[in-house]
DNA sequence: ATATATAAGATAGATAAAGTCCGATATAGA
DNA sequence: TCTATATCGGACTTTATCTATCTTATATAT
């Protein structure tokens, strides 16, 4: 009951894109780095999220990827999805052929709730937030750095810690 | 992202033992008739159940289980737990150390509260619950009567994709 | 043309889930 | 006490999925 890496990396990927902003190209080793994403894995990751829309990959000599939305227009549940489809969390749920037993209807309605609870929970959250609100949480340079840097040094990796 | 099959068979059988009631004895081979669950597997369980504390256990001949709390003081993410462990939806959650990434904090908070939401829901709902309003349900499939409720889309059926 | 960078599919390794098997143990009843 | 019955508890097998990498192919800038 716990959501893929591969998810996480393109939770990642797409914050990152997000802070770059719409249109604008970054390199598939530039996000790996920063991001801490295996490469290859990336791209692989890439390659669905392009499928869906979100972003564009450009071949060739200095190619990567493009975001293709505005970040307010796009949702965590939307990135999550796209890497490991629609959540259900029960599979009574997903195929009730399997929810045959008596015992069923009940339990049945609970993950509902819960499944509609956690959709709408994660529909509500859009990369644009995401982007804004952990500006404060910047590596070393003091409390909130506002809105910038996200140009500048490549180098510099940032750690930040946990909440 | 979906509970484990272990977990769905162990609420199954904490449902049946519900529905014969507190400190009644119940072979481990009816269970697993009645609430189409391979008998060996349902053993394994058990003794996760056991171990909680929710239920005992009866060696020899005329064994079996045996509900030991109410139906009403056991909730549903008490059974599940008990079988997956702590529910955190995402690694960073249950491991902190994984998230020194610089997006993590506001991503972090949204699986925060995903988490609470999910837990809540499964905490709210009892055992006692779950019998009183199955009794609803004919063993055939169609709506159940009285318990539309909170349910809002009939919603298309996402084929097995990967949750 | 060449160097650079990603595409797309295949595949391998790791991990976890799902289910099975068997010797050990406990109980009821003769 | 002895025997039949039923679960214990762990080891084991199988299966599936996740995670990551490798390879060949393709696209682009210069």
């Amino acid at each position: 009951m716990r959501l893929t890496r591969a998810a996480e990396y393109a939770i990642r990927c797409m914050v990152y894109l997000a802070k770059r902003g719409k249109g604008l190209l970054t390199s598939r080793q530039e996000i790996a780095q920063r991001a801490e994403i295996p490469g290859h894995f990336l791209a692989k990751i890439a390659q669905d999220l392009a499928r869906a829309g979100l972003i564009e990959i450009r071949q060739g000599a200095k190619g990567g990827f493009v975001l293709l939305k505005e970040p307010a227009a796009i949702s965590l549940l939307e990135v999550v999805e796209i890497m490991i489809g629609e959540i259900y969390l029960n599979d009574c749920i997903a195929r009730p052929s399997t929810c045959r037993v008596s015992y069923s209807c009940a339990v049945h309605q609970v993950w509902m709730k819960a499944r509609d609870q956690l959709r709408t929970t994660l529909s509500e959250v859009s990369l644009e937030q995401l982007v804004r609100e952990e500006s404060c949480i910047a590596p070393s340079r003091g409390p909130c750095p506002g809105l910038e840097g996200t140009d500048g040094d490549p180098e510099n990796i940032p750690e930040a810690n946990s909440v």
